[in-house]
DNA sequence: TGATTATATGAACATACGTTCAAATCAAGG
DNA sequence: CCTTGATTTGAACGTATGTTCATATAATCA
């Protein structure tokens, strides 16, 4: 007996989760039917269910993946000191992260509300404390006179909006490395929060 | 006969749009059934097909009511003359307008995967339309010497971003009015870009 | 090789979907 | 009141859905 057991210790198949995670944010959690994965992963439907207990748990898991990651990535790349440098490291960090995983990214604010009520707790309290991050940055900026920002929960929001934004309208090969954009990205929000 | 003839002239009933736009937007458009949108409006399902030719016109009505809609009132608006006014104006605008309809904003950026090629295409080129008078707004301010935008096709859509970003947190009713957040963004806005 | 375990199949299940249409109901005017 | 036309019902259509499971295949290791 090799099925699934509980949601907490799905090992799924890496194949499945990369054509899930690709199906997904093509067309949409539930346009994607299991039969549809199944056939791009070149097996019959019934054998999806060796990999995950069911369709929600599938999506769930994508987005967990993606939250942790993003936590883990961050907590590895938080070395600067001082409010600007802590800001511009947290800028040009969210665009190189976001730039290079755009499927992971776009389910995982698209498809939240097709997550049960528990699953969409769980990775709100992740996304929160992501949003953290940034806000601690901003406050203390903002106590140490490094910046002017009037309302740092709002000013939280505004620079994530932008900064994930990027993914609308980026593309891979296109006219701008991520570099580049990360340097125009840090630009404008620098001048927006500086004292 | 009262079947609704081709898709360019449905007058769906008001109440079938406002339900759909709803559930849409909470739920949506793969996860609503026209059974679900029947039962809301207080009808059976043959009913709905009085109102609109299918289900995909029903979805692109919404969405293309709502661009006209942003357009319409964007031109009425528009009044400003100097870059720096006519920014102020624009960002005011945006952010009220926005505000007011957090339902079709919503299905407006969600749902567009969900459209035919077709009637993407011709939302795409609405919202183009809209976007692209920002970029005006944004290289006449840098031509003048007022803004410093190295590229303004990236700033309008961080701008953009930012500004449609509002919806994800604001609640009517909540600790800000419109107004509230109207000077907050339009602060960081300018700062963002001024020279 | 033979036994054991892990995977895959293919068919079935109950339910849901978008859409159509004859028949029933309703609204308005003469 | 009776007719005409608009609207709604209720049932049916073909197809698709997520999930299960006995059976068959494949892989592992003694």
């Amino acid at each position: 007996m090799a099925r699934t057991a509980g949601s907490h210790s799905d090992i799924t198949g890496p194949k499945v989760r990369d054509t899930a995670l690709r199906l997904f944010a093509r067309h949409g959690y539930a346009a994607v039917s299991m039969r549809k994965i199944a056939g791009e992963v070149g097996v019959q439907v019934g054998a999806l269910y060796n990999y995950t207990s069911d369709k929600q748990t599938l999506l769930f898991s994508l987005l967990k993946g993606h939250m942790d990651e993003l936590l883990a990535q961050r907590a590895a790349h938080a070395t600067a000191t001082t409010p600007m440098a802590r800001l511009e490291e947290f800028v040009r960090f969210h665009i190189a992260f976001h730039l290079d995983r755009p499927e992971a990214v776009f389910i995982s604010y698209m498809e939240l509300r097709n997550l049960e009520p528990a699953n969409f707790d769980e990775i709100e309290a992740l996304r929160r404390t992501y949003e953290d991050e940034l806000e601690t940055i901003l406050r203390d900026g903002t106590a140490a006179a490094e910046f002017a920002v009037p309302d740092t929960r709002l000013a939280t929001f505004a620079v994530i909006a932008m900064l994930t934004g990027v993914n609308t309208w980026y593309r891979a090969g296109g006219r701008l490395s991520s570099a580049d954009v990360q340097d125009i990205y840090w630009n404008m929000v620098r001048r927006a929060v500086a004292a």
